[in-house]
DNA sequence: ATAAGCTTGTCATCTTCAAGACAGTTTAAT
DNA sequence: ATTAAACTGTCTTGAAGATGACAAGCTTAT
């Protein structure tokens, strides 16, 4: 399970290196760095889904709105991760926006017609892109398990992990997670309520489980965190 | 809504004419049908990932089962249909099973290697498979949603109205899904218990907006239901 | 420095559904 | 044709967790 996350993590860094502009001499002068502020969106549910994003600095949160207005985060991702990949994939319009969280956040946008015509004449590339959509599926299976059969005790739980395992660090048996992820965030990434996470949270503080302050989560012993 | 359905039905019948060992004249003599027996798995979780699969004829059931035994189902797959893609993109032991619905169910196996070869020479290909592995991956997200935030009624309604854009046969106004489905499959591919499927399900005929029987449901008016 | 606006912590309440039980019905198997 | 197994219909009970309310704690902007 961990290492899911953990591989996947390293696919997408992989696949930086192989697409980052700088190192593509065809893609030459079309090369650039967006510089993108706090909160801005670089792409809302229903617009043209004509270019995938790597992430050179920062963090992107990837979502949804619900009807009722209300926010479901699918992934936060940050450096050397990519996203917008299902407009290869066939996507014509966006289904979910990608808005930027950390000021001084840098995007490297790519043209789907660009990365098409280089998937052309790069058998290697086309199978990283399906391996990255693959594993992006793979993902997504194990949160509707997680999300659908679970309950919201362990879907935190599992979220803790997950996040240690890919933003994490150890520090003798415990994993220090620095972030700045709100209860609500949390929330909208474990499909439950914002108190829910507060009490849960809480609990595990309580058990000496886990210590938390705004600013970091610290996971006393991985191993012994269900 | 029903419109991805109906796209993603297109598609890999789309996929199941170019890649159909027939007429792959690359593929030879390595061209099989499978005769599978009703309730036989072509793969178990664990086994290798090692061929994708095309129904010929019959139906596929893809699940996984959860440690308390409960059976989920992911989808239910037929004629032109493809299953087992996830071995082309990086899958190397199968995380769910495969398990024929049907009597005389035929399978077209096809092995990863001679497909990524086939796929080495042949852009077109690529692409097509890109695009059914991205759709699945809008599909799942939309099931998310639906199982993650949405009511069992809604859940079992929007799980009919996809049955009837997929599978359904239009008369006039109504709409006939000839299905052996029972409510104990409907509820495991809806995220719901068995009782809940069988209540829903009469709260519905009551109100008149459909009818049915063990062998088929049908559906007073597609517009209507909600 | 201070107010406004998020964020966190805790309650009490209310809704939805899962789960078990059991009778009646249909299907399949010998 | 008969019996067992599987499916359907209904009811009851219980638990999980959503939601709203409100106080107290931080952050940020001016």
């Amino acid at each position: 399970m961990e290492n899911t996350a953990a591989l996947w993590y390293f696919e997408s860094v992989n696949l930086f290196n192989i697409l980052c502009p700088h190192k593509v001499k065809a893609m030459g002068d079309k090369h650039q760095f967006l510089h993108v502020k706090r909160d801005s969106f670089i792409y809302f549910p229903e617009d043209k889904a004509d270019h995938i994003y790597m992430i050179a600095q920062g963090r992107v949160k990837i979502g949804r709105y619900l009807e009722d207005g209300k926010e479901v985060i699918s992934s936060i991702l940050t450096n050397g991760e990519i996203f917008g990949e299902l407009a290869l994939a066939g996507e014509d319009t966006r289904k979910d926006f990608a808005q930027v969280m950390d000021e001084d956040t840098m995007i490297c946008p790519l043209g789907i017609e660009d990365l098409k015509a280089l998937m052309y004449g790069n058998n290697e590339l086309s199978f990283k892109i399906l391996k990255l959509v693959g594993l992006r599926l793979m993902k997504l299976e194990r949160k509707l398990e997680l999300l659908v059969f679970k309950d919201a005790r362990t879907r935190v739980i599992e979220f803790l992990k997950d996040a240690a395992s890919w933003k994490g660090k150890k520090v003798g048996f415990e994993t220090m997670i620095q972030t700045k992820l709100t209860h609500k965030d949390i929330a909208a990434l474990t499909g439950t309520s914002r108190q829910t996470v507060t009490t849960i949270l809480n609990e595990l503080k309580e058990k000496n489980l886990i210590n938390f302050d705004r600013k970091k989560i610290l996971i006393r012993d991985l191993a012994q965190l269900m």
